[in-house]
DNA sequence: AATCAGAATTGTAACCATTACAAATTTGTG
DNA sequence: CACAAATTTGTAATGGTTACAATTCTGATT
């Protein structure tokens, strides 16, 4: 659990006003490094702020993601997730559970900014699909073994 | 303009089963580098085959990038983004106009495919943002007309 | 050629994440 | 306290994508 008052720092280090509902929020994402989506963050707060509204939290996230206070992933083709996690990493999807992993990236100059030709280059993302842990081996044996085409599932 | 018999070939390389439409889509997507759309791919093909449907636009890209026939771009929160040269590349996107530019990644080997930790990794992306040459300068002049207090510290 | 099964295509109707918008509430300031 | 600006809220669209059932096409067999 992040204090209070580290979470109005990250606010006011990216120049965001603070308020009970971004403090919350900025929190919830702090505190949740597992790339939670709108709905996972409005679901979370949503008990203890009763009044809260699912487009506060969008608008919300998304000055957040614009001052640079958080980090908005598109590795999911359905959902944005969020990641408080600003330190230069790479991420991972499995294709199986949709899990949503960090990767530390060795060749950190590949994802500096810089100009490629007459590009400038602001941001950059690096994301990585395969199978995670718990998804490979269920994975493997399925195509490995002649029966079941559809129904073996493996519980993830 | 790509030959029909290089369309049915990657068809085939990736075990698709050619058919007038499937070609017509392959066909459009290695004509036009551009990183077009489902719409676009739609609007263009629909004037020749007029009893084309969106579906069958939608149906057929998916097989083909299923099929590794195509890659399929996020980079674009709005549409997704087909790509018929699968060569390995990273792509940009301006953040003013939209439009989507292949960048050529020097450091290959951050893009190949591994074993991170317990992590299977079968696919990468690598997506830069920022503002490319033609938007370049009118951003750069309208942020340095008057000195805004937001501007400042947006910058990161 | 006729038939038939499976595959591919089509069109419509949903789905659902996200955004637009206007009203209501809160906050800061004199 | 009062007023203006900023923030939050709820509802109603928007729009890309998918589900699904009906139709059409393909290709093998007779």
């Amino acid at each position: 659990m992040k204090s209070q008052v580290e979470v109005v720092k990250r606010l006011a280090q990216f120049g965001v006003k603070p308020s009970l509902q971004r403090i919350a929020i900025m929190g919830y994402v702090m505190d949740n490094l597992v790339h939670p989506t709108v709905d996972t963050v409005f679901n979370g707060l949503s008990p203890a702020i009763p009044t809260l509204s699912k487009t506060t939290v969008y608008n919300t996230l998304k000055l957040l993601a614009r001052q640079g206070a958080v980090l908005e992933l598109n590795i999911d083709e359905k959902n944005v997730r969020y990641d408080a996690n600003i330190f230069r990493h790479a991420h991972f999807r499995c294709k199986q559970c949709g899990s949503v992993h960090d990767v530390p990236v060795e060749s950190v100059e590949v994802l500096t900014k810089k100009s490629a030709g007459d590009l400038q280059i602001t941001e950059s993302q690096l994301y990585y699909k395969g199978y995670c842990g718990k998804c490979k081996a269920a994975v493997a044996s399925e195509t490995s073994e002649i029966s079941e085409p559809q129904a073996a599932k493996a519980g993830a």
